[in-house]
DNA sequence: TTCGATATGTAGCGACTGCTACAGGCGGCT
DNA sequence: AGCCGCCTGTAGCAGTCGCTACATATCGAA
């Protein structure tokens, strides 16, 4: 063995780096020397990993929504949610814990991405949002009688839910929760 | 009257225009110089008038909401809907109109920056969605038993709908809003 | 040993960023 | 007439952007 000094500094062991820092700086605004400063390596080095800044942001959205993907799976608790709406509550307050702020800010950027049209960032938003879904699909009541439409509308109501607490609005998803 | 040759270019005569823009380009990554030819101006002048960018982006935050806001009392049909999810399904439908998306597209913007914790950005967005579940509670069916409540979750719906179209995924909303 | 592929550092290019210093034109007040 | 404050154009500064040309160092294959 040894040989651990310098360390092949390959595109998978940047990769991981790489994500940290966006989630702390964010992704759209990122830029190639800061990014590459905190991976340690140069802005010279990331080019020649991933050809593009494009190619790191299509490299680094495709990590992420596997990271996000293993993440999910990880902390489920195999028990079946009793209703539709304690499915949506405990899913929100999840997604509210504090850990996952970087996270939600950085899930923001990626749908105005999307929104604004560009494929990356649709397709990973797409991916992440698929295997919430599958989650949620996963967890329904036993008793629910359309477990596919019942996910699909508790995700829709947890994003509305997650987009009004960004906004600084989270009484009013508390209220909107309650009422549904 | 007369004198309107040259025209003053005052801050109001600028932001309309410096909003058609924007609803074009983007807002996060306007700068300067693009935003100053689009509206006839130099940078030198835009900052003349509003001090900064940060105060450009104010400015034009505020214009922007105003705007929405009495756009969307302008198109108020003025009968209560039947049902909340009649309600929903009017909303999601005018938001889908293709006039709506360049707005839609900066809309997601401004959450994200909301998200990313910049003042300016959150109560821009908080003072939208206000206004939007005031038209909401105006429009809740008169036989409601808590339209204020009501009105919150049609938003919440109608916000989670939107997000699922702007990442793609506009046949999982529909099966959302079909189910819920 | 020689050669070629892989990996990396240094230096820099041209474009663009927000912003400013300087100079002037123009209209109203005294 | 003289001055003063508002508006505006020109030119430029220092910094950052993505990216590239060039020079190496290293290492396995022949």
């Amino acid at each position: 063995m040894a040989n651990a000094s310098p360390s092949p500094l390959t595109r998978d062991v940047l990769l991981p780096r790489l994500a940290n820092h966006v989630l702390e700086h964010g992704l759209a605004g990122a830029s190639l020397r800061p990014l590459a400063k905190a991976a340690g390596t140069s802005d010279r080095m990331l080019i020649y990993h991933f050809g593009s800044k494009d190619g790191l942001v299509e490299a680094l959205l495709g990590h992420i929504a596997a990271t996000y993907r293993t993440a999910l799976d990880a902390m489920v608790p195999p028990e079946p949610a009793p209703s539709r709406r304690a499915l949506a509550r405990q899913m929100l307050d999840l997604a509210r814990a504090p850990m996952f702020a970087p996270f939600l800010k950085l899930w923001w950027e990626i749908v105005a991405g999307a929104a604004k049209g560009e494929g990356a960032w649709r397709r990973s938003a797409a991916a992440m949002m698929d295997s919430q879904i599958a989650w949620f699909a996963a967890h329904m009541p036993p008793d629910d009688p359309d477990p596919q439409g019942g996910a699909r509308a508790v995700a829709m109501a947890v994003e509305g839910a997650l987009m009004l607490d960004a906004i600084g609005l989270g009484d009013v998803a508390e209220a909107g929760l309650a009422t549904l």
